[in-house]
DNA sequence: TATAAATAATACCTAAAGGTATCATATATG
DNA sequence: CATATATGATACCTTTAGGTATTATTTATA
């Protein structure tokens, strides 16, 4: 598990909400889809409400939408909003100084994964996860 | 951080007694250079003989030092011994079944990173980590 | 053989991530 | 305007990784 488990939600439900854009999901639609945890589940919702990736809309058929167009919207962008860790050292061992003055063997090694790992959160957008794609994924992962 | 911290600190220990291979290193020598947790640090020496990576010598003037030659420890070993997670899932949302069945978008690319990583991980030794290039790396976490 | 200095074993504590429960608020519609 | 159904806010519980404390065991050597 590379990313933690909150910020693989957050993909999931980022891709399920770009897999039809047109409709309000609610919280239900999106556990019937997903399956996680039903209360965890809705307060994810509004820490991405209130990171602005996903718009609310309160009261009776209310639910979410995603803020942007698909194509604006990066895996980049989900794992800032999650306050993900992963990008939080640059050194292998964890120093804290390593990137500063003299590099590790490890250094360029290293940097070359985390460069490439940037780079694909990146260059890919939600665009990438619409229809089929996302429903065959979400059927796989029920069996 | 891409490795839990008792995995970087396994690398920084390992990779501190292949430094100085003669020479019997006590808790307190590798405490000093590296500055983990003492007691911690202890815990994790007993971990690390358990898997096999160093040998013990208990008794007064006892101490750790690796069990086998430097060009045949892996950092791949290391992770294994401290049953790091990052490689227990392969799908890049977490679903389980991803690898087995149909694959997601995602699904090349992300292969593409843990097969980068895994490379790395399985073609450094702690070789590369010998002497000069090891005490710098510690004084530089140092200041 | 007593002692000092090392590791081993075990139990416990703490912080953070993940997950649950409850009540408050918003809103479409009869 | 009452009600049903949605999200928002908040407090609390659980699990796990990380860290601490205590006691037991080992062994070199005076």
């Amino acid at each position: 598990m590379i990313f933690n488990r909150t910020t693989e939600y957050a993909f999931r439900i980022m891709s399920f909400l770009a897999s039809d854009k047109e409709k309000l999901h609610n919280t239900s639609d999106i556990f019937d889809a997903l399956h996680i945890p039903f209360r965890y589940l809705r307060k994810q919702m509004t820490v991405l409400t209130k990171t602005g990736l996903v718009v609310s809309i309160q009261g009776k058929y209310g639910g979410y939408m995603l803020a942007k167009k698909e194509k604006d919207i990066t895996l980049w962008d989900i794992v800032i909003a999650m306050h993900d860790k992963l990008f939080e050292t640059n050194c292998f061992f964890g120093y804290e100084k390593c990137a500063l003055s003299q590099h590790c063997m490890m250094h360029s090694r290293w940097a070359g994964v985390k460069e490439m790992i940037e780079n694909i959160l990146k260059t890919t957008t939600l665009e990438d996860f619409k229809k089929e794609n996302m429903h065959d994924l979400i059927k796989m992962s029920d069996q």
